[in-house]
DNA sequence: AGACTATGTTTCATATTGTAAAATGGTGTT
DNA sequence: AACACCATTTTACAATATGAAACATAGTCT
């Protein structure tokens, strides 16, 4: 039951559009239907609403739905309207071109991050854009940033569910992450190493609003072959320091 | 009244979501309610069940609203699934690159031009991603493009309103717009030279899909100091093979 | 060719939810 | 203190949303 009369519809037209992944972004009515926990003729009646605003495309070939050009245009516009986002691009555009890395802006949605911005390492050209996507927060080095800056509340409600293993590297015991976020909180930075994907290390940074408070992180990354412990020692301090910009420019001072 | 019972309330928080604009990218409840034709009570529920999913988020003391995280997200995947997009990528890159200057893959929507995705050319490193912006078609080369390629009945609906005239160069006439796009169509390519904005240039070529009807153009363009009449000249055969190579790529075979 | 299955679309009957005016709350200005 | 304006909540009342059943379409199997 949502908490308002009158937006039972609302969310349940949101619930179509979530539906929609990466990993299956075509599907069938009735594929819908059942992923978003709907009568098939609700499901069609809302899709075809969708559809009349440009939010959803339909193949007539195969009947089958896609988010269409409205939901591009609706989060180029979210985008461009994001604070986050115009505060840090000139400082991760320069934290990339300096570091010759892949330098990235996250925020904390439930357990995991979700990726503002991406500026690619100039060895990754042709790369899929990540902005938009989600990743478990506690394998990755912006994620322990921004877990390691929650209150007790906020935090025992993530770790209410099991926490993935990706990796071997993965920490999945809820004993072994507090611990390391105890340490993420004192040296004020996060290193993932290869705790997400094989092959991929990171350091992450945290960026706090001018409250105070951590509401976003950014990190530089890159293949592990080239991202040596050393190299992570050199590329820690710029990573804090363009944070700390990035928090200055949203109204932060200690 | 909605083609369909029960899709109302979809379609009025739709209408909510395309109320931000990117110059209007924060708003409070009496603009959004008046924007949309709503009622401020159903307006501010239907926020909050927005709200509540992350597609809007709420700036608790200044009580306006933006786009959220979630439309972020939202748009990345939709970007993400698009073939258009997906085809063009690489081509677009190559062209950017070749060429030195910025490429785009734009679609048609009522009578604006919908910028798919953008390469800039290295010149502008910084400026502010256009993914999701739309512009008068009749003003921009792409728009021509896909104009041209409209049947009689669909021409006919975006001429019913005024041409809007952003440049000394802009065509507003209906009987001239003709003109112009009969020859788009006879030489395969248009141009827009100073049409939407002042000192910029751009030629585009459409993409056809496997049953050859023209479903997005791309272009290639810059600034009318750089982009001589000659210059012109060499990069419209690019644009037109770059297309084509797209348009096989999408099951296109004369 | 006919039967069957599965999915999408439309019709019909029935509540359930959506709506907006009025009232209240909060903040800023004079 | 009074006033103006915007946001939020309450209240009363239809209007819209919903889903089962029926129908349509397409593909598969015998």
């Amino acid at each position: 039951m949502p908490a308002y009369p009158g937006t039972q519809s609302v969310l349940r037209a949101v619930a179509l559009l979530k539906a929609f992944t990466d990993s299956q972004p075509e599907l069938g009515l009735k594929e819908l239907a059942r992923a978003a926990k709907l009568n098939k003729t609700t499901a069609f009646r809302m899709l075809t609403a969708l559809e009349s605003a440009g939010l959803i495309s339909k193949n007539d070939e195969t009947d089958s739905y896609r988010l269409g050009p409205e939901a591009i245009a609706l989060g180029g516009r979210a985008l461009r309207a994001n604070r986050l986002y115009l505060a840090s691009r000139p400082e991760l555009e320069a934290l990339a071109q300096k570091t010759g890395e892949t330098a990235t802006l996250e925020v904390l949605t439930g357990g995991e991050t979700l990726i503002l911005d991406e500026v690619l390492s100039h060895y990754f050209v042709g790369a899929t854009p990540s902005i938009g996507t989600r990743w478990p927060a506690h394998t990755t080095s912006t994620g322990k940033v921004l877990l390691a800056h929650l209150s007790t509340e906020e935090f025992d409600a993530i770790l209410s569910g099991r926490l993935a293993k990706p990796t071997a590297n993965s920490v999945t015991s809820p004993a072994a992450l507090r611990r390391e976020l105890n340490r993420v909180r004192e040296q004020g930075y996060a290193v993932a190493d290869e705790e997400l994907e094989v092959g991929h290390v990171a350091v992450g940074a945290p960026v706090r609003n001018h409250e105070g408070r951590v509401v976003a992180a950014i990190s530089v990354g890159g293949p592990s072959a080239r991202l040596t412990p050393e190299r992570i020692a050199e590329l820690t301090p710029r990573a804090i320091q363009a944070a700390d910009r990035i928090s200055k420019t949203l109204g932060y001072s200690k």
